[in-house]
DNA sequence: CCGCATCCAAGCCGATACTG
DNA sequence: CAGTATCGGCTTGGATGCGG
């Protein structure tokens, strides 16, 4: 496999960027990468992702859940019964995005100290 | 070092989160990933990112290096010149992000197809 | 040259009400 | 139970003009 450029994958223009800016727009919204680290463990039904999500809206659930499976990385099963049920779970492909978000966690998770100081600093000397 | 829960770390509500959600919107923004990978090589001037990045207007350039230097990523060095002179570069903490987002970047680029595909299907099923 | 200030457009997101 | 529809606010980002 070719090494890319992160530089050219971060492009919006550029005809090399493939999809990345898509997988950073999704990785920056604000509940889609919450739902993937819920569906870790195993498929779980609507009901139980939005009970688990203290905040957010039917909306939002359902859009971000869209979102997910139009992109591949979850799967939705719904079951023909009465009351409806509905699963998600992640794809394959959904799996394989565990480690770079772990990776990218980790590392926020390791300097967010160094991080919180660096802000207080410069708010401060701005005040 | 303990081992961060995905999960809590992702939520914007929970105090042990942290600010990883504020990574993730940084990581997410628009401009910043990009800037971040033109400084991976070496100090740079303002006049000079900006004429690297076709379509950011002065207004965003500027901001999204407003926070990067507030989140401690990228260092402001401005020199008392007429005319005035401004250099930014990568912190240590900033070269350290470098692999994390390598790591997402090799990501997109390694399931762009998939991805693409993904995205064909879901909107052919709608249309 | 390097930015800040202002105004404005677009999109994300939330609240609420309603349906199979 | 698992959504859809509609509205409205808020934040992000773009265009333009001015200042050190």
């Amino acid at each position: 496999m070719i090494e890319p450029d992160i530089e050219q994958l971060c492009r919006r223009d550029s005809e090399t960027a493939g999809h990345v800016r898509d997988i950073l727009d999704r990785v920056g919204d604000k509940w889609s990468m919450l739902v993937i680290s819920l569906l870790e463990h195993g498929p779980r039904r609507y009901g139980s992702l939005a009970s688990d999500i203290p905040g957010i809206s039917q909306r939002m659930l359902t859009v971000t859940l869209q979102r997910l499976e139009r992109d591949g990385l979850v799967t939705r099963t719904s079951f023909p019964e009465i009351p409806p049920r509905v699963e998600y779970a992640l794809s394959s492909l959904g799996e394989t995005l565990k480690e770079p978000i772990g990776a990218l966690a980790r590392w926020a998770y390791q300097y967010k100290d160094e991080f919180a100081a660096s802000r207080d600093r410069y708010d401060e000397a701005r005040a």
